[in-house]
DNA sequence: TTCAAATAAGACTAAATTAGTCGTATATCA
DNA sequence: TGATATACGACTAATTTAGTCTTATTTGAA
């Protein structure tokens, strides 16, 4: 528990190379994947989450591939982690509507409170460290 | 990714449990499963988990339970989680002694150094958290 | 106009982890 | 000696994660 996905790694990997290399034309999934040995397809379809958030731009085709759209110190973890995972959360009930679908215990539960705190804190921890700081 | 395990989560309800009914005799596994409405095999393992670091003593037989050994401020989140998950880190890479059989990237990996930061501030967050808070 | 190289995206599979159960042994009180 | 409790390993089922396959589409250049 508590441990980051690969998707998320080869998120932060392919941001910091986009960061990097940003100097002109396009980077292709291709070439992130090859430089860091990471597989294909899974970090390609990283990059169309971000792409799809509109943190990169994509070009498709020929000599296409993908360009950050923002400065790397105005990237951080929380906007990485969050366009790759669906939820990031430390319980399912984290949201200030969860209900009894989230978690049956939910109602009687004393322990969501503090946890919410918690998560407070580590989203702040997230926000606080940019893209800028990984390179 | 960032989930706390239901046994994390199992684990706080039942340390708080134990700090708040500390008046006086001991508490059965069988009185946190039925009052949080938790599984009884569940609970049970975590407190011996916590038997194991004497973080609890246990007491066998008819009229046994547990009772915490320590007071609620001197028990920590980083302290419950770490007697009852063995690996609660961001990565597999984390310790100081990883090697090539935690991550076959670990020489390359340019992102480990900032995780490794990442997790310590989290770690301290944890730290910083006691059972006091949560009661 | 056609080929090559690239993104886009959904379906699928395999591996790993998590959640929970079962069975059996042991200890202790009444 | 029986009831009640912890101790603990083995097991199973469910869920999540990691990775692959396939097909479609876009675009630049020969
Ligand atoms: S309500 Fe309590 S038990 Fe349920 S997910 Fe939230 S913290 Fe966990
Ligand atoms: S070495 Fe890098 S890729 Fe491997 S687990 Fe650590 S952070 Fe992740």
């Amino acid at each position: 528990m508590l441990k980051l996905s690969k998707r998320t790694e080869y998120a932060i990997m392919a941001a910091r190379y986009l960061a990097l290399k940003n100097s002109g034309n396009c980077v292709t999934a291709k070439e992130i994947a090859e430089d860091y040995q990471i597989p294909y397809q899974f970090v390609a379809k990283v990059l169309q989450d971000f792409a799809r958030t509109e943190m990169v731009s994509s070009i498709q085709g020929s000599k296409g591939g993908y360009v950050l759209n923002r400065l790397p110190e105005e990237i951080s973890l929380i906007d990485i982690i969050s366009t790759v995972e669906e939820n990031h959360q430390l319980t399912e009930c984290m949201q200030e509507d969860a209900n009894k679908t989230s978690c049956e215990h939910i109602d009687c539960c004393k322990i969501r409170d503090p946890l919410i705190e918690v998560q407070r804190k580590i989203d702040s921890l997230f926000a606080q460290t940019s893209l800028k700081q990984i390179l």
